[in-house]
DNA sequence: CCCGTTTAGTGAACCGGTTTACTGAACCGT
DNA sequence: ACGGTTCAGTAAACCGGTTCACTAAACGGG
């Protein structure tokens, strides 16, 4: 083991400055003492060096001022740039994030929840991946919880920060439809395959109110892995004219597709995106892509969580709107095509 | 505040098995006591639902069993998978890491390192943006360091996974220059600009060797930012024939450029860069980078961290080989061009 | 059979803050 | 002058494990 440098200990400073420990406890964080003790007591941590030991405060107090950030697929680069973003946030707060990863697998993140748990983290965000299981429930009943993106069933999360897929399907399905596409590939991630997914909910929902033919295949979030299926959709018959991606990550995955098979987006297939991640502008041609305002999400998605650990009694519930951000990578159909 | 339901303690536990809290305390870790014991005893945990308080644990132990990630600049992509790949390393270790994003500002770093070991992380993981600062070896003193990329000075560090930079920037430069390139802007991220910064040296060092001319551009890692700073030199004359990009971010930013300059890659202009992220293999052209194997540079990071940890004594000093990974933006230069 | 060493387990101190219950003094209106 | 309230601060218990110093019993060699 290193040799750890001794630290003062609040009972130093209690000694130093002839105070019990409490007072210096109470004085430290401005409370029940007077302005003068106050500022002794500051005076004289600053001189020993004393910084809190924030392991014993966190026994002490009952709080560790962590927060568990578990992640549905940090395969995915929103979710990334999501996590760094909550991360930061936090840290501003005083307070440290988790990171965990279910990898895509739901199992894995009822395992890493139960974890995170143990862990004693004062809170959980979630991005679930399987929002219908009834271990948040149970989880509910022991630290808030808030969850980003699908709402968790039953009415125990604290706060949520939902995206209105709907408006976000209907923007990209009928900018597709305006441009002249008739029949869509929707590539949807592999994770969170429950039946009822409201996104593929909605996507069908949409597409028959538009009279679009929709071809509805789940992909993983790996840049590689989404390549393999886009290149399966592409390359059978009849080919879409459109592809619509549920993350930008697999949006990148159909463009090396598209290379390998020689087609030109938008000319030969538009290809639509769902998160607008920063790459996304800058790629060849920029991609067309909902956007929903990550800041934003981040900030709601700290300021719910904080107010729940601080006891703010009341549930959150926050709705993000997209935007569509048009940019090169659709177009008109191009041939008269099928169906 | 949420109600936290009472979960048993130790004692409760010594209670029911009639035992001491301490040989509870033992046969839980499976030391101390007999085999009959440790079962009688996790079978009484089981019942209860007991699960060790880790704060409690880590007060008592003096390992809070939390590793402080510290990363330059998470805007860089590359630095993202390796912050996430590192997370999930440590808690496959039962380990958390804390990750933290210095963005690009070396005060910042130095502000939050500090913060770290206030926190008492168990150790700290760094990809210094300043790895000559004083601080690293206060802290060094403290708690272990393993230092990513850079070599810490001072002889503190516990360990270090270094970059045969060197190895990298002749890989590139040699490749480009074997397609005739003469006169290469080399992007280097603004970060870390330490006047004798080690990259800069092998730049310039390597190009008298092959006798290039090349304009090293500091740029930031952010990808838009990066853009604006392609934009400026490949808009000047004499344009460079090719642009070596000392992250991949930073390529990404390049190939905007291009396209805003209406300018073929790598028809008009070569691009290589560094890192080799995942999304590089699927940019259009694919992109040429020097790879490093990430998987095997986390692998190695942990490892050594948590050796640091368990107190076994001797330094450890990993250098990584790189390796040019040719694809398809860079090719041999099309007009005979200046100097 | 005796002495020295393991083995299994105990009790109490300890880690370093926070919090509760309480006290003495000052302050208040009447 | 008096009971009631607020203010500043105290002593001790507490959070829930770990570890140190120690002991009784079991073991083993000569």
């Amino acid at each position: 083991m290193t040799q750890q440098r001794k630290r003062a200990t609040i009972r130093e400073v209690a000694k130093a400055t002839g105070l019990s420990p409490a007072a210096v406890s109470y004085a430290l964080r401005g409370i029940q003492t007077s302005e003068e003790t106050q500022e002794r007591v500051r005076r004289a941590a600053e001189a020993l060096g004393y910084e809190a030991h924030p392991i014993a405060r966190a026994l002490a107090s009952g709080r560790s001022g962590m927060v568990g950030l578990l992640c549905g697929s940090l395969e995915d680069l929103w979710q990334q740039s999501l996590a760094v973003g909550i991360g930061r946030a936090l840290f501003a707060r005083d307070r440290y994030a988790i990171i965990l990863d279910a990898a895509g697998d739901p199992e894995r993140e009822l395992m890493l929840a139960r974890q995170l748990r143990d862990q004693r983290v004062d809170g959980l965000i979630v991005q679930p991946l399987d929002p219908s299981a009834s271990l948040w429930a149970e989880l509910g009943e022991s630290l808030p919880i808030v969850s980003i993106g699908d709402s968790l069933h039953g009415a125990h999360a604290y706060g949520e920060v939902v995206f209105d897929n709907r408006a976000g399907v209907t923007a990209a399905l009928e900018h597709l439809h305006d441009l002249g596409h008739r029949h869509i590939a929707v590539l949807t991630p592999t994770m969170a395959r429950t039946p009822d997914r409201p996104a593929d909910v909605h996507v069908n929902a949409e597409a028959e109110r538009l009279g679009v033919k929709v071809d509805v295949v789940p992909s993983p979030q790996a840049l590689g892995a989404a390549t393999d299926v886009a290149l399966g959709v592409l390359g059978g018959t009849p080919r879409p004219s459109a592809v619509f991606c549920f993350s930008d990550s697999i949006g990148y995955g159909v463009y090396a597709a598209t290379r390998e098979l020689g087609l030109a987006v938008p000319e030969d297939v538009s290809v639509a995106g769902f998160d607008n991640h920063p790459m996304s502008a800058l790629l060849t041609p920029p991609l067309t892509s909902v956007d929903w305002d990550i800041e934003g999400i981040v900030h709601s998605a700290v300021r719910v969580m904080i107010g729940a650990i601080d006891g703010k009694p009341r549930r959150r519930r926050i709705v993000c709107e997209p935007s569509l951000l048009q940019r090169e990578s659709t177009g008109p159909v191009r041939s008269p095509d099928d169906s």
